[in-house]
DNA sequence: GTTAGCACTCGAAAACAAGGAGTGCTAATA
DNA sequence: TATTAGCACTCCTTGTTTTCGAGTGCTAAC
């Protein structure tokens, strides 16, 4: 077990430097240590040992005469071990209960806004992608003359609608036709299966109404247009100001503007997916240099995944400084990921 | 003309004064102002009209040895000044050709985006809102035994769709009888015009399948909401960062909270929609003080009014520090303007 | 009415001076 | 041998003072 190869006393103090450092934000000197409740040592004592946990890389000193705060080792220690505690106990919060919202966006963006305003971390939730999009229903309506109405539903309720123009007015027959065709043809597939040679067969059957069936194709490619680039629901992005090591000009910048372009949120969130290891809890942690995106070196990120059933899932994340607090976080997050896990079975 | 009661020096001296600073972001000096090429007269002149001017309440002095920069009262002034210019000409600008997007949503996001990038201030853009919705068209369809979905158009092609979830499944005949009821009765009406005796009578007509009809009158009421509670996409937020002025952490943390709750753009979308009056141009500007929403008192905002015809209309804004290119910010948006104006014109 | 000249003001930046938290090392102690 | 007290040293922080210069208002000369 001991594999860091930290004896008792400084995984201790280790673990008390991390704590104070969580509150206050500032380099934690071996004075303030000693005094520290359940270690008995006087202060010199505590700065030998904080000599070696500095070799050992797990914590640095700002400048030569501060005290010492955490590196990315030393957190990344440090969560590892919480990561390892027995299941959490799911914690009682009502403020998270979530108003019954009609629509997915919607309930997206207002978990997201009250996680944020439960931590004061900034959050981001990802819309659940979808890993083999199946068709379910197509319908073409008649809106007027000229215009005709595509709703394309996807397995999962994913829906998505398109105007089509036509050219020439398509009777009703004609009209339950393509439907019946369309239907028919694509019903229950998945995109990879809809290749050339289907699009050709159905666009002769189509006749003179051929046009008609590329524009549904392309309103279906866009639900996986849709499906490549997640969604991403943003929340207390301005919570960073609340930590001074990250509200000077440049960094505050450079988050800020991570978040309100989203791209590359958009690639945390496929890595998070994507490697779907940390999984005995199904939280990831992401420590300042680890962290896949550029300019965002002094953040932690916090990740779980969502299920929507049938292989559909979504990531929620938390971000703030390196000290944040981790434990409180997982646990949020957590119970965040069964509250959506259930209210998205329930509404199946 | 002249109801400023300044003769054509301080006119000059002033509309100097604002420019510079606009440059600079920096208190002006007299002396600064003696070099200025046109006015051939010696930095103590200018002192003295300086002196007046401020008694005036034109331009303010940070602190006593400073130089001047101009009050939210002179840039008011400046503003009128630019608005009197004849018709400004039409820029070109290539950079502004916004790609063909097939949803709205889409379009304006890249516009503001587009604008933001374009003029390095931050900009919203406001979804049309519909002074009077009618509905075109609605449809019920079956997805499986237990599904429907509606789907209901309005004026403008504005488009909404709702699962419905049903106890007992509907046959096809009973579904078309719906169909044909529902769009009997609620084709082409205003959403004042359905009242709840219309909806007993529908209900009743409906049989067993009455509660159908209320989730669907609930997708209405929803696309109404929508209406209230525009959609507002910004971008460049963080463009704020560029003027030292605005981006001290107090600032710019207030700022950026407006830009992420977005309730403050929204209300000021709808001020600027109301008071359609600074109409000769189609743009209104907001300086300082003048700014409907509290804690933005340190910018400026430049909006305009798009139309999509059949009264519906959006507003696009670019919010800057109060020394921002108002010449430059005006053009651009009327650009913007007419060249949204064209696109929608030429989708319907 | 304009301008040169000058004393004055006041902020910004630089220079300087404690003060103090924290360290590393050494020597004494248990 | 591990711990601790003691001490000199480092270097950040804070506050004070000084300097510097841009800019002003006023007065007197043009």
């Amino acid at each position: 077990m001991p594999e860091h190869g930290l004896d008792a006393r400084k995984m201790k103090i280790l673990h008390a430097i991390i704590k104070t450092y969580l509150e206050t934000g500032e380099p934690v000197g071996s004075r303030t240590l000693s005094k520290y409740t359940d270690l008995n040592v006087s202060s010199a004592t505590i700065r030998n040992e904080m000599a070696d946990l500095e070799d050992l890389g797990y914590i640095l000193q700002p400048h030569t005469s501060a005290g010492r705060i955490p590196s990315d080792k030393g957190y990344r220690l440090y969560v590892d071990m919480l990561m390892e505690e027995k299941e959490q106990e799911i914690i009682e919060m009502k403020e998270l209960v979530l108003e019954k919202a009609d629509q997915m966006e919607k309930l997206l963006k207002q978990a997201a806004r009250v996680l944020a305003d439960n931590t004061n971390y900034a959050t981001m939730i990802s819309a659940p992608t979808y890993n083999r999009n199946r068709l379910k229903f197509i319908q073409l309506s008649k809106v007027d003359e000229t215009q005709l109405i595509a709703v394309i539903v996807m397995e999962g309720n994913i829906i998505k609608n398109k105007i089509v123009t036509v050219d020439q007015e398509i009777d009703n027959e004609n009209l339950l036709k393509l439907n019946m065709l369309l239907n028919t043809s694509l019903n229950g597939m998945s995109i990879e299966e809809i290749n050339l040679g289907m699009i050709a067969r159905l666009k002769e059957q189509a006749g003179i109404h051929s046009e008609v069936i590329s524009d549904v194709l392309d309103a279906v490619a866009n639900v996986i247009q849709l499906e490549e680039n997640p969604e991403i629901y943003t929340s207390g992005a301005t919570n960073i100001f609340k930590y001074p090591e990250l509200s000077d000009k440049q960094s505050a910048q450079e988050i800020l503007n991570a978040f309100e372009e989203k791209q590359q949120l958009a690639e945390l969130v496929t890595r998070t997916l994507a490697s779907e290891e940390g999984s005995s809890t199904g939280i990831q942690v992401y420590i300042g240099s680890e962290m896949p995106v550029a300019n965002m070196k002094d953040c932690s990120i916090v990740t779980a995944t969502y299920e929507l059933g049938k292989g559909m899932q979504g990531t929620i994340g938390i971000i703030g400084p390196k000290r944040m607090d981790y434990e409180n976080v997982m646990k949020t997050l957590k119970t965040l990921k069964t509250e959506l896990d259930t209210i998205f079975h329930k509404e199946e």
